[in-house]
DNA sequence: GGCCGATTATATCGGGCTGATACATCGAAG
DNA sequence: CTTCGATGTATCAGCCCGATATAATCGGCC
């Protein structure tokens, strides 16, 4: 995840890790943080991995200016970006994921966006699913704050289902539009 | 987060680490799921500090029936269950760990109640603002898929407030009349 | 000119949790 | 009598978090 986002990211242009880290919580802040604690363990990853370069800092104005690192996306790391980007996996429509992947969405082929979209339809139609039984199930029995709880949880459901549908909807309109 | 569900759930009655995660998965399944790579190592944790014991299992009728365990909370255990359920941090008003805490929150003392969920609404009322400020900032120029996603998460937020300020007044109402 | 606090910047470590994977047993249905 | 789904225990690599440490830079205030 914190990959993915690091390569969309760098695209926009070479950053030090402390502002990829702020455009990170700009970006996606509202459905996912990132600490530093994964992040520069995983900017070291993406080096070894060749996905991205240190780029050298200006060295200044004469003494050591440096420790500072600006990281930059390389082809290969394009590559890489594209690769994660046509992958519909589970991890696309899980909570942490989804949010992250819609931010890349206009990056995101057609068909893949439709799969996830799909794929998080039916994660969250499952979840309604199972909110409405222990919602029927108990009713009488239940623990108030538990009940309250699954009430939440059941209307997010719903409304993140019709949600979903629209925008599949929309995606399909467009895909026909494309086709003639 | 796993410590707290299992020290809680271990007071229905002794379980096997498999119907644990049944139990586990079927009261908080909703909002939070817990693997087997997590469950084992965690009772083995709890088991070291004297939370839990391993039952003995009926021998059965003759060969071995074993390597299947039976964990019993014990005294320190539910000291520590109540422990953990008096504390009000953080941790007890993020989302992983909201959902959990909630399910225990008839066991939970009133004024710790009070505190989660005040600390609860501060965090979505910030989420929300976040949204409000994201949408309002940009309006035209952001990408359609984010835009609508931070409609989604904002009539989300809005609403979670709105169901938390309900839950407090009621909580303040439930106090007065214990004062009275 | 000098100080102070906020921001910029990098880094590590312990530990929680996941997902994949591997076993083995048991009851029931075919 | 075999196969299949449920029961049951376990490990491992790897991601990520929260806490913590360190230090330079910049702006403003006195």
């Amino acid at each position: 995840m914190l990959e993915f986002a690091i390569l969309g990211l760098l695209h926009e242009a070479p950053m030090h890790g402390y502002v990829l880290r702020k455009r990170l919580h700009e970006t996606l802040g509202m459905f996912r943080t990132f600490s530093y604690g994964s992040l520069y363990p995983t900017l070291r990853r993406l080096l070894r991995a060749g996905w991205i370069v240190e780029e050298a800092v200006d060295p200044g104005t004469g003494w050591n200016r440096r420790a500072k690192r600006v990281y930059k996306l390389t082809a290969e790391g394009k590559e890489r970006f594209a690769e994660l980007l046509a992958d519909a996996g589970p991890q696309t429509w899980d909570d942490e994921g989804f949010g992250v992947h819609l931010t890349f969405f206009s990056r995101t082929p057609a068909d893949v966006r439709m799969r996830i979209l799909e794929g998080r339809r039916r994660r969250v139609e499952e979840r309604r699913e199972g909110l409405r039984a222990a919602l029927a199930r108990a009713e009488e029995k239940i623990d108030r704050y538990t009940r309250e709880l699954h009430q939440l949880g059941l209307e997010a459901s719903e409304r993140e289902v019709r949600w979903l549908n629209e925008l599949i909807a929309h995606e399909q309109a467009e895909q026909n539009k494309t086709e003639n």
